[in-house]
DNA sequence: CCCGGAACCTGAAGGC
DNA sequence: TGCCTTCAGGTTCCGG
């Protein structure tokens, strides 16, 4: 599942080659993957573009182009960009053509991925909340945050509007290592969970980009590689697995229809 | 506005 | 072998 750290891996592996060339031919292969505008229009008006920077806000790529629009991307749960694929992928939804003979292909199994092409970014990304590894992010700033939310903090760290980039397997870490259980009340930490919680955010992010990303499902770099971050998660994904600091077996309960992994030793305590 | 649940979608995996 | 259920989950929509 692409999240932030799968996102900034893509974007750094595509910098190189991407930033600087033009694009000579665009292929929609599935339809439903152009948001805005119609197709006809998406394809005449990126055609000729040339790429002048590479961006992720939350778990958004932007394209931006040479006209001042952007090209906004967004993997949602199964989507990948592929660079120079050998084969021809059998879930390849859009084929973007450039001016040095490379291809790029966005692959979507689940068919939730999209794209926009717009004038204005913010008509796209503009209710995000802040960037969790942005300098203005702060111990403070979360405080705030999670003291206006009496939803369980889970269900918060993955609201977009609020921090951008967090999904369900970060949140599960970041939990784990903050000791917190995943449905204390947001408005019930106190500033020493706050701070911990905060720091916690910041080392699963910062090391799971180091990891180049968790293929943990479909996710894949551009070249085709997997990412290694999910070998050293402690908690997503390992249901019944002991913990790896306290041996206790892990246990998985449904939050909000997600599958939400946390020790029930290291993270005592339950709503409230 | 806040919160929680359902819907969107499809393939993999497990049970019987 | 084959059918059925569950799981995976980012975002959006809807009802309370």
């Amino acid at each position: 599942m692409p999240e932030l750290p799968e996102v900034e891996t893509i974007k750094n592996d595509l910098l190189p080659t991407v930033v600087g060339h033009r694009f000579t031919r665009v292929d929609i292969l599935d339809p439903e993957i152009v948001r805005q505008p119609g197709i006809a229009e998406f394809c005449h008006r990126l055609v000729g573009q040339r790429v002048e920077g590479l961006e992720r806000r939350g778990k958004y790529l932007i394209f931006r182009l040479s006209s001042g629009a952007a090209l906004i991307l967004h993997l949602k749960m199964s989507g990948s960009l592929l660079f120079n694929p050998r084969q021809i992928d059998p879930y390849a939804r859009a084929v973007f053509y450039f001016d040095d003979g490379s291809r790029l292909v966005f692959a979507d199994p689940r068919r939730f991925g999209v794209m926009w092409l717009v004038e204005d970014v913010e008509t796209v990304v503009g209710k995000l909340g802040p960037e969790p590894l942005a300098p203005g992010f702060t111990p403070e700033v979360l405080l705030k945050l999670l003291s206006q939310r009496r939803a369980p903090i889970k269900a918060v760290l993955c609201d977009q509007d609020l921090i951008a980039g967090i999904g369900n397997m970060y949140a599960d870490e970041a939990l784990f290592r903050a000791n917190i259980h995943p449905l204390r009340r947001a408005n019930s930490l106190c500033w020493r969970e706050v701070k911990r919680l905060h720091s916690a955010i910041r080392q699963v992010l910062e090391t799971a980009i180091g990891n180049k990303g968790a293929s943990t499902d479909t996710y894949v770099r551009p070249d085709g590689q997997l990412g290694t971050a999910h070998s050293s998660f402690c908690v997503a994904h390992r249901g019944g697995e002991p913990c790896p600091v306290c041996g206790t077996p892990v246990e998985r309960i449904a939050l909000r229809n997600r599958g939400t992994y946390f020790c029930p030793r290291c993270q005592p305590g339950s709503p409230s």
